[in-house]
DNA sequence: GTCTATACCCGGATAGAC
DNA sequence: GTCTATCCGGGTATAGAC
């Protein structure tokens, strides 16, 4: 029975779901490009043979972690949208989480972004992302009267502008301050407001 | 006599510039993640022993690299950018340019971005990044009405913005068709336009 | 300024025992 | 499902000769 606060280990229950734990810890640690298999067995105390068992290689268990990212930021994303009425509110929520998401799980975001991996290779990660992407759609089109071309365009400028916030900010573009995450996420959401503003009036 | 058009290698004259040029071959090739100045030494047929005479590591030679990638970077936004007359214009462009620049040199834009370098122990990088930086605030802080604090907001907003989309587009969420880079450099420039109209009139 | 040689460390991945 | 043992390849970095 393993002590409440006490962080717990391998117990030779669940290897795979130990390996994606201590990965995550690891690109905590490190980053994703020095993260290595190898490391990962020693912290857990098994052997470097045994993740083979279930993962076929390296970039399979970040699938992995790249996969459970999409499913926590989907999570995430749709906590801080979902909540509010308005289409243009929403999309402007979905930037704020997106950056709060990229700070605060930076470890998952770096799986999905900075591993480098070969999405279409990994079904449960298309699909994963797929969650994510789908959040912002449904806002996007309702705004753009119903129109879905300019409704996908939208919603991937919203994306993309999210996600530069993101990785200005974890790139360390805003400087380092306490306060910077929420003011930074704060400008992502504005500028997706301006935008739509600016975009309907066009 | 070199032969035009037939590719120079190192003749031993300057070797730190070859090994730069080097560098951006096999990122090019391979990957910021994967380069090595080992592999860099092979092609030029040094040994892997030289490169030590003029650079003292590995993140020292990506770092010049880096600092040579800003440098063009600003020039090339600037192309774009500063044919234009009006402050919007110059934004718009600034993006346009900045998603092309990403695309049409990756190596470069790889070794700004994605080599995990910290920046500030470089001072040759981070002047060069100055740089492109202010490109973008002049025409920000004049559509602020001179509003330092209110420019330097959107400049950085500017610049997140097209971040974002260049991001997206080197890792394929806009897929891979031909017409791809002028069509996502559009939706950058016009993003930026829709972010402006909609700034001004809030 | 470059070479030879080398010491060192690390990761990926597999075969075969238990 | 995990371990033992091992092979293989690769990169970093240095000392010392030329």
């Amino acid at each position: 029975m393993p002590l409440p606060g006490k962080k717990r280990r391998y117990h030779h229950g669940d290897l795979p779901t130990a390996l994606i734990d201590t990965a995550i810890e690891l690109i905590d640690e490190k980053g994703v490009a020095s993260f290595s298999l190898a490391e990962a067995s020693r912290r857990l105390g098994v052997t470097v043979a045994a993740p083979y068992r279930h993962f076929a290689d390296r970039d399979e268990l970040l699938a992995a972690v790249a996969a459970r990212a999409a499913r926590e930021a989907a999570v995430a994303i749709r906590a801080e949208s979902g909540t509010e009425d308005a289409p243009a509110e929403q999309l402007a929520g979905l930037a704020r989480g997106y950056v709060r998401f990229a700070v605060t799980k930076r470890a998952l975001f770096q799986a999905l972004f900075g591993a480098g991996l070969d999405k279409p290779k990994y079904p449960d990660l298309a699909a994963a992302a797929e969650q994510v992407a789908s959040t912002a759609f449904p806002p996007a089109i309702e705004l753009c009267g119903g129109d879905k071309a300019a409704g996908a365009d939208l919603a991937m400028t919203v994306g993309a502008v999210a996600h530069g916030f993101a990785m200005f900010l974890l790139d360390g573009e805003f400087g380092t301050g306490d306060g910077m995450v929420d003011k930074v996420a704060g400008q992502a959401s504005q500028a997706v407001h301006d935008l739509i503003r600016g975009r309907l009036s066009r």
